[in-house]
DNA sequence: AGCCGATCGTCAGTGCTGCTGACCATCAGC
DNA sequence: GCTGATGGTCAGCAGCACTGACGATCGGCT
């Protein structure tokens, strides 16, 4: 197989392309987190919750783009880390707060350095102006409409 | 940057921008190509065929970039459908030659057709050089080095 | 006050994917 | 004809997200 010229033309596929570039950065960011004890989907989420406003699980699971049940798998995980916790929010007893402890907000900061290095050595492979341009380009497309506010997407 | 909405800067990381383009793309292929049945994995595994060298289950699982297990699933639901059909490799009776229907080639056809229009309406929302620079530049990171051999890679 | 529809968090169940580990048939070398 | 490796198959498991249901709570209405 080692070939070279990818024998069917796998590579010209916009959907191929997508899926293993988010493969491989994937891979890399969870290689480069482990040590932290964490995961690119989990320091998404410990990012989303360090708002200055404090958030409902359900308004943290929006912005993350996720199912609120989804999120209450995600939070039971960063409790059962001691990175965040749930207070019944006094206004509205229905809501649970979800706050980052000292603990996650600490993380929280060691990871992002990570995850900003990581990033950066993906796109190393890319000539500089490259990089820059994907950005631009990856988030046109992320969000749906050009310019636009983004409003609400999908998952992590 | 991009200042605006976006609570966090989500839409600044690598990791969610590619998952998210990558769905978004996902939703516009199946949308396009359900009308004919398939969807752009099946189109892949069916592309991958279409080689004129006849290929056993594991090769072609190996161009696809799946296992071998999935390629069982794969390889049936082709059969299913009457897509494609495994012949006995009389060269070594352990391999199955995957190979074509004659109605496997109309629908490889038809589907790559609606493809590459699905692509291009998706790719519309950029500038022209913007689409082509895209291409060139996930190609790299999604094969992992520039133009390197791309020697065997993961999913599909 | 009491009621009722809507909202929030939770959980059980389901579907989809992809993997591991085992199995059998077959092959290649001795 | 053994023996070890290889190809296809299958069962089982794990991750992920969703649906549908439930209890608790809220808010508006009468």
């Amino acid at each position: 197989m080692t070939s070279d010229a990818r024998p069917e033309q796998l590579t010209d596929r916009l959907g191929y392309l997508l899926k293993h570039a988010h493969l491989r950065y994937a891979e890399a960011s969870a290689r480069a987190l482990a040590p932290l004890g964490t995961d690119g989907r989990e320091l998404a989420v410990l990012a989303v919750l360090a708002s200055d406003v404090p958030l409902s699980q359900q308004e943290a699971a929006g912005r993350l783009g996720v199912d609120r049940t989804t999120m209450v798998a995600l939070v039971d995980a960063l409790e059962a880390k001691s990175l965040a916790e749930r207070v019944r929010s006094p206004a509205d007893r229905r809501k649970n707060i979800v706050r980052l402890t000292d603990a996650g907000r600490q993380l929280l900061g060691r990871a992002e350095d990570v995850r900003l290095r990581t990033e950066r050595e993906f796109l190393a492979a890319l000539p500089a102006p490259d990089a820059d341009a994907l950005l631009a380009t990856l988030r046109v497309l992320a969000t749906g409409a050009a310019g636009a506010t983004g409003a609400d997407d999908r998952n992590s």
